[in-house]
Parts: C-alpha cells; structure tokens; sequence
DNA sequence: ATAGGGTTAG
C-alpha cells in the first residue's frame, strides 16, 4: 500500500475490498478506498460499487449512502449492496424508499435486490403492506424459483404471524434445502406452531437433511413452550451426537427448555459444562432458579459471580435477579440490587427493574414505598405494576390505592374482566 | 471484478 509498490489493478483492489467487507475489516478497506482514489480509478462502476458494499457492511451506513450518491452510474450491485445494508442496519423504510427509487430506474431488479429489500420488511412497523407487491415482483420475474427469495419471503410472512401463506411458499419449493426448512421450523417456532415446528423437524431428518445448529435452536424452543421434557432430552441427544453443545446459542436453547420443563438442575449442568458462559446464559440460570423457587440459589450465584467478577450485569440480569428477591422476599437485598445497578455498574433501570421492586414492596405490604417509587421513577407505570399493585391491594385491603389501579387497568385493557372481580373483593 | 436466504438467546 505505500508508494514504492506497483500500482495495483482494479481487480485486485475490487477483490481486496470484497474481503475487506466480507470480514470487517475496517481499516483495511479504508486504505484501498485512498489507494484507489490515489490511483485514479474514482469513477469505476465495479470499485465504487464494492466501496459501497463495504462501507454498508462496516455500519458506516452514511458513507456507503455518500459513495453511492456520487456515483454517475450505478448497477444492479450498487443499488443492492445499498439497500442491502439499510436492510441488516434496521432501516427498513430507508431500504423500501431505495427500491422505490429503483423501479424508477433502467436498472431491474433481481433476485439479490428482492432478497434484500424482502428481509428489509422484517422488524420494520407497518412494512407488512409492502409484503404482496414484493410477492409479486417476484413472481413475474420469475424468482420465485430461488431458495433465497423463498426463504426471505417466508421468514417475512412468519414474522408477520401470516404463517399460512409462509407455508404456501414452503410447500412450493421443489428443491427444500436446509435454510428453508430451518426457516420455516423457526417461523412455525415464532407463531408458537410448536407442534408443527416438531413435525416439520422429523420430516427433514426423515429425508436425511442433518439439522445445524439453528434448527436445534428452534427446536429446543418448540420443546420450551411445550414443556415437553421427554423430547427435549432427546434432542440433547441430538446436539451432543452433532457437538453442537459448545455453540452457546444452543447451550441458551438447552438451558431454557430444562428450566422451563422444570428440570433446573440439568440446566445447572448444561451451564456448568458450557466453556463460554456470558451474561445471557447466567442470566437464564438465575431466572430459571428464580422461577422455580429457588430464589435463595439465584441471588447466591449472583452473588458468587459478581465476587469472582465473572458476570458483568446488565439490565435483564438485574431483573432476573430482582425476580428471585420477589419469590423469596428479600426486600433488603432487592433495594440492595436495585440500588447497585447505578451505583456499580452506571445502568439506569428500566422500566423493568422498577416493576420488580415495587412488586416486591407491595407482595410485602409496603404500599406506600411501592407508591413512592411509582410517583419517583421517569416511567408511566405499565399494566404489570398496576395489576402488582392492585392484587397488593386486595390482600391488604387498601381500598383508595386498589380502586385507582383498578381503574388504571380498565383504561388500559377495557376487554380485561379481572380488575373488576379484584375490585369487586377489595370492598368486601 | 462488485451484491442475496435462516443470524438464533436472558
């Protein structure tokens, strides 16, 4: 890259910059991005393409937009590799407006643009309407032969809870390979189709597709919402025939569907045998002993890890903590936590954390600390702390608190007939 | 020469 070296060809700069995106190389693909304006090949098609690629794929989203909008002319690739990386930077309606602007174009679409503007509806509020005239681009293009196509417009109809029609789409495809199974079983996984998901599952081993490390994933969160033990452990089985039990995605699944089937100690024991715990899996385990009463064990493995400084906690970790101070009632320690958020690790609690400590205050008959806290914290208190409040209310019989969060309630969710009932005792 | 599918969890 420096001076004394030959120029180097455009081809071998485009290559350069492919792997540059391809693995993130940031600082390396900037120094090709000044080699090639150094070299004067600023206005190739091909390089200002790929410097758009790279850039989208780096996050430097704005720049990519820079790059593409000096562009004299653009191709199918510029265009995509744009819209591509609004897509994956979760701006959607920015990826949608780009196609938008492409149909305007000489320049078509294909089948990597469809692909991409299609996952570009997926997390996107109100990009479900754009999901049919998609469809039908790819239709009359004649995509809808291509698996990538097929699967990113099945994993939009899945996230879109129309699993109907993402089954439609599945059962069309003449050639299933294993992304769109593995679609399809986590879209089923998604709508809570748990059943379906387990079908599905046997029907691709039964056609001798081995299942990745994804499927195993969905799967394991099928046999989770089912609760259904048995299976689960068979699947283990499975991960640990495949070696898929050091994929902490899988370790996650694992731990999820024992604590949930209400086997908390093999959980323990899918942790303890996992070399890359982070928070998310210790996160699950004191959850998982939280949930099954074992909040003593919860706040002692917090407790343990913080001492090692093996656990760095986040929000979600605090309030799976603060979840086994409300089962076990340890106020003391709750406010403790609560507390140590700030003061030790410079999170602010969310709206999460409050409701757990005002449950913890009222389910002990502290109304008046749960009302303050309410009144103190920078949230609207939400249906979960009212209904906290309200069944505190019952028990203790405080009849102005549980008449406003009754109310509250009924304003929130007039469909709900619980507020009224819970209303109806308070008076008794 | 450059671009695209499931990217998962608490």
């Amino acid at each position: 890259m420096n001076g004394l070296m030959e120029k180097p060809t455009k081809f071998a700069l485009c290559n350069a910059l492919s792997s540059c995106a391809k693995t993130l190389n940031w600082h390396l693909g900037i120094q090709i991005h000044a080699c090639l304006i150094r070299s004067g090949y600023e206005d190739n098609l091909f390089l200002s393409s790929a410097l758009v690629d790279f850039y989208a794929k780096c996050f430097a989203i704005v720049y990519a937009r820079k790059i593409f909008r000096a562009m004299k002319i653009h191709d199918q690739v510029s265009w995509t590799s744009l819209i591509a990386g609004f897509s994956a930077n979760k701006q959607g309606r920015d990826a949608l407006l780009l196609f938008k602007e492409m149909l305007g174009t000489k320049i078509r679409p294909n089948c990597f643009t469809l692909t991409s503007v299609i996952n570009a509806c997926v997390g996107q509020n109100g990009a479900l309407e754009h999901c049919p005239s998609l469809h039908v681009h790819v239709i009359k293009r004649g995509f809808d032969t291509s698996n990538f196509v097929t699967s990113s417009l099945i994993d939009c109809y899945a996230y879109w809870g129309q699993i109907h029609d993402a089954l439609l789409l599945f059962n069309e495809v003449s050639e299933k390979d294993i992304v769109i199974y593995n679609t399809m079983i986590s879209g089923f996984c998604q709508n809570l189709y748990s059943e379906d998901a387990l079908k599905l599952f046997v029907e691709m081993q039964e056609k001798n597709m081995s299942p990745t490390d994804h499927t195993l994933c969905s799967i394991l969160s099928a046999c989770s919402s089912l609760a259904v033990l048995l299976q689960g452990k068979q699947v283990h089985s499975l991960v640990i025939k495949i070696g898929s039990e050091r994929n902490v995605f899988v370790a996650s699944a694992l731990i999820d569907m024992y604590s949930k089937g209400g086997d908390i100690d093999a959980a323990r024991c899918v942790l303890d045998q996992t070399s890359n715990r982070n928070t998310v899996l210790w996160t699950s385990m004191i959850m998982g002993y939280a949930q099954c009463g074992r909040g003593l064990e919860a706040v002692e493995l917090f407790d343990c890890l913080l001492t090692k400084q093996e656990l760095i906690p986040d929000q979600v970790c605090f309030t799976a903590v603060l979840t086994a101070c409300n089962h076990a009632g340890f106020i003391d320690k709750g406010e403790e936590y609560f507390n140590k958020m700030r003061t030790s690790y410079g999170l602010s609690p969310d709206i999460d954390q409050y409701a757990c400590l005002i449950d913890l205050y009222a389910r002990n008959g502290n109304l008046r600390k749960a009302r303050d806290l309410m009144e103190e914290m920078p949230y609207d208190p939400n249906c979960i702390i009212w209904s906290s409040v309200l069944s505190a209310c019952k028990i203790y019989g405080d009849v102005e608190l549980g008449r406003e969060a009754a109310n509250q309630l009924i304003k929130m969710e007039p469909c709900n007939a619980a507020p009224y009932l819970t209303l109806a005792h308070i008076y008794d």
